[in-house]
DNA sequence: TTGATGACCATGATTTCCCACGGTATCCCA
DNA sequence: TGGGATACCGTGGGAAATCATGGTCATCAA
């Protein structure tokens, strides 16, 4: 489960950690697969497992009626085509490549946003902001706990 | 089930205890979850269960229309992306970050508060008075034992 | 050669873990 | 019912492990 989040500078040779909760999360294969978001200028990523569910999902889902094979084609092509997995070493770092640091709009530091079962990544002050307008919407249309089926 | 209300010392290091009584409702995972509220100065938590059952209610609340996909991913990034799990020793001892204490105004002690499913972390003397303001409304509106089916 | 790629070592700072010590509540037996 | 031994809880401190990051060294392609 992917939880909580943190800042990583990126060094000279483009490398960046993966944040140590997230290595925990990922098991046996060290590495992350992330792709391009196309809502947006930050990334999208998650483990082996993330990936497996989109290939059953996008799959179910032309069974199901609920997706043209058009229009499943053109999910491939945009998440598993443009996704890459990124092996960490020892110490836990990958190397983001230049396309993505650009489409995220990253120099010199990565924010890694726990959200589940995945992760986006994100220039830190493009993070910051968003998170703050986020806050409001969710400060006026709560989840609120009690709510939550125990 | 967390339940009853309790303060601890915050040490030097930032350490606190967690409450035994909530040790015991912790299964297998030595570890509580917890974010900063959007709602007031306090921390939010509760044990694995709670986080899981948080990521399926937001799925749910998708499928089922009461939340748009952007609704529930600025719940996601509010509530997951700002959760963390804080594993506690032998000793039943975790680090609350400091910009958790900072978030709830906590210097040198936290007060514990058990809501069933989840529970609260406040400062003390926040917790005092707004426990006070609460007791004022529960007045004028008590859940009487005998309206509790048994 | 030059430049990119990937794996491994080094290091300082932080975090995590474990042992020790009172104080308090619990339990058991008289 | 009372009293004493025992177990447990919360807290202080120090040692050990881990994390993030800078750097070096082989490997391979252009």
């Amino acid at each position: 489960m992917f939880l909580s989040t943190s800042t990583h500078s990126i060094d000279a040779k483009g490398r960046t950690s993966v944040p140590s909760a997230f290595r925990d999360t990922l098991g046996e294969d060290a590495a992350i697969y992330v792709w391009p978001s196309v809502r947006g200028p930050f990334l999208e990523g998650g483990g082996q497992d993330l990936m497996k569910s989109i290939q059953r999902e996008i799959f179910d889902r032309v069974s199901d009626g609920s997706l043209t094979p058009e229009e499943a084609e053109a999910q491939q092509v945009m998440l598993l085509g443009e996704a890459r997995r990124l092996g960490y070493d020892k110490t836990g770092r990958v190397v983001l490549p230049a396309d993505m640091r650009d489409h995220a709009g990253m120099t010199d530091a990565a924010t890694f946003v726990g959200l589940g079962n995945r992760f986006q990544v994100w220039e830190p002050a493009a993070q910051e902001a968003r998170k703050a307008a986020m806050r409001e919407q969710v400060k006026s249309a709560p989840l609120v706990m009690g709510v939550v089926r125990p």
